[in-house]
Order: structure tokens, then C-alpha cells, then sequence
RNA sequence: GCGAAAGUGGCGGAACUGGCAGACGCGCUGGACUUAGGAUCCAGUCCUUUAUCGGGUGGGGGUUCGACUCCCCCCUUUCGCACCA
């Protein structure tokens, strides 16, 4: 059999669909689907991870075209930020000839797959006609008070020379370089995220349609948790400290607190001469540290600050420790420390040879202080606890929170692990903050008509020195201002990437807008996204900012929806064949391109839904490439057996044998439908194979030939696009098959007349039975225990009980 | 450490609500057709056995007439968070 001219069909429908402008959306039409797979970061060609990810949205779209929907199925291009920057950087050419040249190659690789995209919708975040509007959100933000600048202390990429938001560290570590991440003290602008913690939180619980595990990852992330903070008075000051604690039920057992060494009360603590030195020292070093240092592995430790605070229930006396264990940024920075029943407390205290004191004791046993090998964390029975002693401490947390608040010593209060979403960058290649400094005004927003405010392009010089490039660019910086006319300046600093993608998938539904970022007709219509497919390394970052940009939206009423995407799919990663990621610095990246060069698209294709589930990960090697060839060739090979002409046949004239194929082709288009619903095509192309291997046996001038051969090209046209439509056509079909009905099932047909049940004596499977569908129990039993095989086991036995799964299986338990 | 997912032939994987484990494909073995086969077609392919019997879904226990599927304990792998008080 000679190999099908894949290249042939490909070229000619990729110019057929072009020229008839097939996956071009309508404005407004009667059905809609948005079908979204997460744009692309152009940092060279598009390679075999996002080949996955693209084809697998793509066969939603097109088996949703022929569903009925208009489906509205956009690409574009997440192109400013830091990769490209760094990698044109390298090549000393200039971010914007480096992106757009790679936007340009991948789109031609994409366009040769034949994606069903609306070119005519694409959208580039660099070019002005869209940064404009990401502009104009930070504007909206600012005006809503939901950006601010602050002085704080940040994350800072040493060698990217930037700062980085909390989500773009991974385990202490620069997300693109992975150098250690250190601290700094800069004034920088945030978004106010944590104002929308709780509604990103309860959202949640309406996504039906993500998976479970990305929601645990953004609930683990927001890390909601409530508490209450409590007032220690300091001994010989009029000061106060608050501690936040989960744990108010032993605060009996506080025997010290530890304060971050960053935290500002500390400036403000009287502290001894005889303390002042080491602790200063010690703050010194501390601060020098990185993260991982300072987390990671070693012990912890801190020095005393000669401060003793006074506990508010107990009114025990007690140290006051600088300890950088302690997070600057969470809850107050400072921690009650009660080493009995906190580990981190304990490893502390036992270094320290601070006294530790039992008061939560486990039922039925006595906690001894000597015997103590690490905290006792377990709820218990309260001891040494005045008024709450014999209190369960489960209870005892809403006890003492009472008491604490009655009393006005503290406050109930929740914390959230999320933090505000650090956006200012320090690098060139990305949407200039529009924001402007006035020496009489103060800070003011660029005025929305003066927008963009344009990155400004020529002879800049864009290596990293710690400060923004565009700092030494006199022109941009330099400015009037809009309100007095006086002397102002631009903000130097570039908006994070990650604001850009926060929006993309509002701009698709009204891509050339001039006015609006979007109308907000159009929006309404179109969204939310029913589908959103892309991989789960976004569970925390962009899957979260997408959504508090939709709900900022909804809450300024320019959305009607506050959730943006109906359903998640994180599709798996490709990986090589030993499991390995693909990276460049390892060479083992696999391209699209060499694929389809070699085996046509519909057959890379059809190799890769067939080698795995979906959602898990490939290893991927040619061999698999073997059985889709074969497979296609022998599907394009059916059309030139066939001797019949149309698809028309007579159902009480076709053989029994015709019917049985006829039945196992309505089966397989109730399994691929269900399969393609679910995402599930590695078993819908083998339920294809399965009805192949049978409809073969046919003779070419069978008369349900032709009949076959037009539902199974409709069957495979979202997995197989070009060949579906070549053979449509060879079948004298004159419009796209794209634009004609996805088949129904006959549910008769689907039906089987017989059965093959198994038969089983005390659960073991000793015989099968062949019976007409939803025969009943005694019919089956009789045939059952009169079977030759069956018999023996049965000799000498009494049947104690029978049982009966219609349609499913008889089992015999005898004694 | 905490959280999540997963562990099935030589390999990728199937078995959706407990009901014939290994669909479909790759690979392999044998055969056919061929000057040739890295093309195609046919047959076989979980282990053991000539066949039956028997065993078998990471390991151990349990529930059940019946467990890849449910429950408990353990092991391994991958991913996420990582001193969040």
C-alpha cells in the first residue's frame, strides 16, 4: 500500500479553508463556544509541547463547528517581557525585532498545522494598539485604589536586576534564571490582589468544570486562615506588640516571642546597650541572607534583645528574641513562641535553653518538659491555664478568643498567605507604567486620551543595571504635566508580563477595537470562555491574576461574568523519551516542524492524541508515528475501494453482516462523541481503529459502504482535518465538512440483540453464555447449570444462592 | 514536613457507576506475497502449562457472591507548597 499524499491534501485544503475563510467568527451569531488555549511566549519556534496543547484545543473547536456553534477560536502572542528581552539581549538585536521575527516563524508552523484559528482576531501584547489598554487597566486599578506604590521590601532577581512578584519565585529561586532570590527595600507599585483574596477564594467552589487539583493549589496559595491577634504589653514602655495566632489556646504556654529581624518596632524598642551591639549584628547579617538561607535546611537561631513583654492572660514575664525564622510579611512579624506545642517554637527554645511549659496535655497521658522529644502539637485537655484549665482545646480556641476580645486585648483577624501583586519591573521590554510624577501635584495617571504612553524605541541601551533603562532616556522621562504644566516625570519602571495575559482573552471577542480596550457588548456575548486549555505551571500565577482582573471587571461593570473561564483543562507535558524536559541547553527539543515535514500533519497528529490521555504527560518518540500512518493509510485507502456510488442505502436490503457493521458504527460515534466531551481521544481514535478493522472486511461494493465511509470521515475530521476532507470531497461532497452536521446515533442501533455473559461458580469465571439482551435471571440460570463447563463444578454442590446482573454476568455460589 | 496525583504485559495505554483484566496501538515471533523489505497481508503474543488447572493490576491486610476499582497500613514515583505561627 502506498503511503496517502499527505502533503498534497494539506497544502490544498489549507488554501480551500483560507480562501473561504472558514474559521472566521461572526460577530454575533446564534450559538457560541469560545474555545481558548493560552497564548504563546514567542521565544523561538513553537515547539511539541505547544504542538499538544494547540491540537487538542483545536479538535474541541472544529468537533464544535460541527455541533452547530460558531465557535470562537483566537491565537496570540504573550510578547513583552523579560526571556525576550534577555535572549535578544544575547544576540544584540533589539527585543522587538527578536519577537516580532519569532512571532512571525511560529505563526507560519502554526498555520502549516491548519489550525482552525480567526487569524483576523490575533493579538500581540507589545504593539501599542494593545498595551494601550493594558495601560488602561493599570488606570482603572489606580483609580479604584487597587494599585499603589509602597515602599517595601521585595523580591530581587540579582541577576536579572529586577524585582519579582511572589508568584515568580519557585522555591526561593528567579523563575527564568533561577538564581537565588534575595531581599531589597524599594518603593514599588502593586496591585491590591489580597482586597479580592476571599471572592478568589469562594469563587472556587462555583468552578465545576476545573480540576480539583488546580483549585487546591490557588486555595493552598491564597492560605486563608483565621486567628486572632493579641496585645503584649513591654515591661517599662508604653509600648505594645501584636502577635497573630491560630493557636490562642496556649497562650498559657507562651514562654518567649520572636520578632523578624526587618520588623520596624524594633527600631522603636528601648533596647539595652548591653543587648544593642548583637542585636544590630544580627539584624545585619540576617537581612544579607538569601531566602533559601534563611528557610531551607539550617537550624534556627536569634539573639535576645534584653525586651521583656508581659503576657496578657498569664501576665508571666517573658523574652522578647529577634529570630529570622520569623516572616517579615505574615501576620504581624512577630510570634508568640510556645515551645511545648510548636515545633518551630521548640527546635528555638531547646537551643536557646528557653523554659518550656506544658499546657495542652494529651487525654490519658502526662506531658513531662524533660522528656519532651519534640513539640506535642495534638489537640488536649488545657492545664496551667487559670480559668480554662479542663477545657478541650478545640474548644478553648473560641474560649479565649472571647475572652481575649471582651477584654479588648486583641482582635479576631484572617490572614492570607497571598500577597499583593508586586508588578513594577526594572527592564525595558514591557508596557510602561502610566503613571506620572509632579513636584506639585504628586502622583497623577497619564490621562486616557494621552494613551499609550509609547515604549520608546532607537538607541537605547537595555542591559540590566538595576535601574529601568528607560530611566536614561531623557525624552520619555521628561515630561509636562497634565494637570499644572510644570516640570514632571514619567515612572521609569515596565509593567510585569503577567498584567498583560491577565486580559488577552477579553481583547479576542473585539481584537481592533480603537476606543475600548473591548466593547462591552461583545464581552458579554462571548464570555465567559467555555473552554480554557493549557498547562498547569499557571495554577498560581496567571490562572490567578485572569480571574481578579475578570472580577475587577465585573465590579466596574464592564463584565457581566466575574469567573473567566467555564472550564480548565491543564493538558500534560511532552516530554522526551527518557522523561526528560525538553530544553535547548539539553538539545533535546523535538519540533513540530521536522514532524510534519516527515509525517504530515494528520498524522503527527493522530500519533499524539493517540499516545496518551490528555491531561498526562508524553514521552515522546517517533515509534508511536508507526500505527497512525497505518491507520491513515489504510482510512484514505477505503476511498478507492469503494465501488458504490452515494451513501443511500435500503435498511431491510442490507446483509446481516451489513447490519452488524452498521451497528458497530453507531456505536463508535456514541464512544467518540462521549470521548471527545471528555477529552479522551487516545480511546476515541482506538474505538476508530476497532470500527476499521471491521468495516475492512467489507467488499468495496457493499451497499452501507459509502454510508461508512461518510461518517467516518466525520468522525475523525477534529483529529484528522485534512484527510476528513479530502475524502468528503472524494465522496461528492461540495461543502466543507466542517459545515455539516456532527453525526447523531441511532440509539436502536446502538443496542445489542445478544449478549455474551460470563458465568461464574463462587465468583470465578468458568463459562460465557451467549443470550438476547434483557433476558431474565431463570432463562440464564438454566442455561447456566446445563453448561458443559460449567457442570462440573457444580456435581455434588447445592447452589445456596444465584447472582444476577442483567446483562452483565450470572454467579453460582455452591457448597 | 504538608497537600495532590499516579503505580496494570517488553512499551504507550484500556477497563466511565465494583461484574469476562490487558481494548486499541507499538514492539516481538512465525507465515504469505516478493529480486528485496524498514511496504502490505494473515496468525500468535500477561505468566505457567502440550492443553486443562493455577497464578496475576507496587506490597500487606480487610469488606464483598465478586475488587485494577471500595476501606486500612506500608513502599515507590511525579508535581505543587515549603518555618504562613
Amino acid at each position: 500500500m502506498k503511503t496517502y499524499p499527505s502533503r498534497e491534501i494539506e497544502a490544498k485544503w489549507q488554501k480551500i479553508w483560507e480562501e473561504n475563510k472558514l474559521y472566521k467568527t461572526p460577530e454575533f451569531p446564534k450559538k457560541k463556544y469560545y474555545m481558548l488555549e493560552m497564548f504563546a511566549y514567542p521565544s523561538g519556534d513553537i515547539h511539541i509541547g505547544h504542538f499538544r496543547n494547540y491540537i487538542i484545543g483545536d479538535a474541541v473547536a472544529r468537533q464544535k463547528m460541527m455541533q452547530g456553534y460558531e465557535v470562537l477560536h483566537p491565537f496570540g502572542w504573550d510578547a513583552f517581557g523579560l526571556p525576550a528581552e534577555i535572549a535578544a539581549i544575547e544576540r544584540n538585536v533589539h527585543p522587538r525585532e527578536w519577537t516580532l521575527s519569532n512571532i512571525n516563524v511560529s505563526r507560519s508552523t502554526l498555520k502549516r498545522i491548519g489550525l482552525s484559528y480567526d487569524w483576523d482576531r490575533e493579538v500581540i501584547t507589545c504593539l501599542p494598539d494593545y498595551y494601550r489598554w493594558t495601560q488602561w487597566m493599570f488606570i482603572q486599578l489606580y483609580k479604584n485604589n487597587l494599585a499603589y506604590r509602597a515602599q517595601s521590601l521585595v523580591n530581587w532577581c540579582p541577576t536579572c536586576k529586577t524585582v519579582l512578584a511572589n508568584e515568580q519565585v519557585e522555591q526561593g529561586r528567579c523563575w527564568r534564571c533561577k538564581s537565588e532570590v534575595t531581599k531589597k527595600e524599594l518603593e514599588q507599585w502593586f496591585f491590591r490582589i489580597t482586597a479580592y483574596a476571599d471572592r478568589l477564594l469562594s469563587g472556587l467552589d462555583k468552578l465545576d468544570g476545573w480540576r480539583p487539583n488546580v483549585k487546591i493549589m490557588q486555595r493552598n496559595w491564597i492560605g486563608k486562615s483565621q486567628g486572632v491577634e493579641i496585645d503584649f504589653e513591654i515591661e517599662n514602655s508604653d509600648k505594645k506588640i501584636s502577635v497573630f495566632t491560630t493557636r490562642p489556646d496556649t497562650i498559657y504556654g507562651v514562654t518567649f516571642m520572636a520578632i523578624s529581624p526587618e520588623n520596624q518596632l524594633l527600631k522603636e524598642l528601648k533596647i539595652d546597650s548591653k543587648h544593642a551591639k548583637a542585636v544590630e549584628e544580627y539584624i545585619r547579617k540576617s537581612i544579607q541572607k538569601s531566602d533559601i538561607e534563611r528557610t531551607a535546611l539550617g537550624e534556627k537561631d536569634g539573639v535576645f534583645t534584653g525586651v521583656y513583654a508581659i503576657n496578657p492572660l498569664s501576665k508571666e514575664k517573658i523574652q522578647l528574641w529577634v529570630g529570622d525564622y520569623v516572616l517579615a510579611t505574615y501576620g504581624t512579624g512577630i510570634v508568640m513562641g510556645v515551645p511545648a506545642h510548636d515545633q518551630r517554637d521548640f527546635e528555638f527554645a531547646k537551643k536557646y535553653k528557653i523554659p518550656l511549659k506544658v499546657v495542652i496535655q494529651p487525654e490519658g497521658a502526662n506531658l513531662l518538659v524533660d522528656n519532651m522529644q519534640g513539640a506535642y502539637t495534638e489537640p488536649g485537655i488545657m492545664i496551667n491555664s487559670d480559668i480554662f484549665n479542663g477545657t478541650w482545646s478545640s474548644d478553648g480556641i473560641q474560649k479565649v478568643n472571647q475572652y481575649v476580645v471582651d477584654r479588648g486585648l486583641g482582635r479576631l483577624k484572617t490572614n492570607y498567605k497571598l500577597r499583593d501583586w508586586l508588578i513594577s519591573r526594572q527592564r525595558y521590554w514591557g508596557a510602561p507604567i502610566p503613571i506620572i510624577y509632579c513636584q506639585k501635584c504628586g502622583i497623577l495617571p497619564v490621562l486616557e486620551k494621552d494613551l499609550p504612553v509609547l515604549l520608546p524605541e532607537g538607541e537605547i541601551d537595555f542591559i540590566p543595571k538595576g535601574r529601568s533603562p528607560l530611566a536614561d532616556v531623557p525624552k520619555f522621562v521628561n515630561i509636562t504635566c497634565p494637570k499644572c504644566k510644570g516640570v514632571a516625570k514619567r515612572d521609569v519602571d515596565t509593567m510585569d508580563t503577567f498584567v498583560c495575559s491577565s486580559w488577552y482573552f477579553l481583547r479576542y471577542g473585539d481584537a481592533h477595537n480603537g476606543k475600548e480596550p473591548f466593547s462591552k457588548e461583545k464581552a458579554k456575548f462571548w464570555l465567559p470562555v467555555d473552554k480554557y486549555i493549557g498547562g498547569i505551571e499557571h495554577a498560581c500565577g496567571h490562572l490567578l491574576y485572569f480571574r481578579f482582573f475578570t472580577k475587577f471587571l465585573f465590579d466596574i461593570g464592564w463584565l457581566k461574568v466575574d469567573e473567566p473561564a467555564i472550564e480548565l483543562f491543564n493538558h500534560g507535558m511532552v516530554l522526551d523519551s527518557e522523561g526528560q524536559v525538553m530544553s535547548k541547553s539539553k538539545g533535546n527539543v523535538s519540533s513540530p516542524v521536522d514532524l510534519i515535514d516527515k509525517y504530515g500533519v494528520d498524522v503527527s497528529r493522530v500519533a499524539m492524541y493517540f499516545s496518551a490521555p490528555s491531561e498526562r504527560e508524553v514521552l515522546w518518540s517517533e515509534e508511536g508515528i508507526t500505527g497512525a500512518k497505518r491507520f491513515l493509510n489504510r482510512v484514505y485507502a477505503l476511498l478507492e475501494r469503494m465501488k458504490t456510488n452515494g451513501v443511500e442505502f435500503d435498511c431491510n436490503s442490507i446483509s446481516d453482516k451489513e447490519k452488524e457493521i452498521y451497528k458497530h458504527l453507531h456505536r463508535t460515534i456514541k464512544k467518540v462523541s462521549e470521548d471527545i466531551d471528555r477529552l479522551q481521544f487516545n480511546t476515541a481514535i482506538a474505538s476508530m481503529m476497532e470500527f476499521l478493522n471491521q468495516f475492512e472486511t467489507l467488499s468495496g461494493d457493499a451497499k452501507i459502504y459509502g454510508y461508512c465511509l461518510t461518517v467516518l470521515a466525520q468522525l475523525l475530521a477534529p483529529f484528522t482535518p485534512h484527510l476528513s476532507e479530502e475524502i468528503w470531497s472524494g465522496l461528492g461532497k461540495n461543502i466543507s465538512i466542517f459545515k455539516c452536521k456532527w453525526p447523531e446515533y441511532n440509539k436502536e442501533a446502538v443496542k445489542f440483540e445478544q449478549i455474551t455473559i460470563p458465568v461464574q461458580v463462587n465468583g470465578k469465571l468458568r463459562s460465557t453464555l451467549v443470550v438476547p439482551v434483557d433476558v431474565g435471571e431463570e432463562e440464564v440460570k438454566i442455561k447456566a447449570v446445563q453448561d458443559e463447563k460449567v457442570k462440573p463444578y457444580l456435581e455434588g454442590k447445592r447452589i445456596l444462592k444465584t447472582i444476577f446482573v442483567k446483562n452483565r454476568l450470572i454467579n453460582l455460589v455452591v457448597k
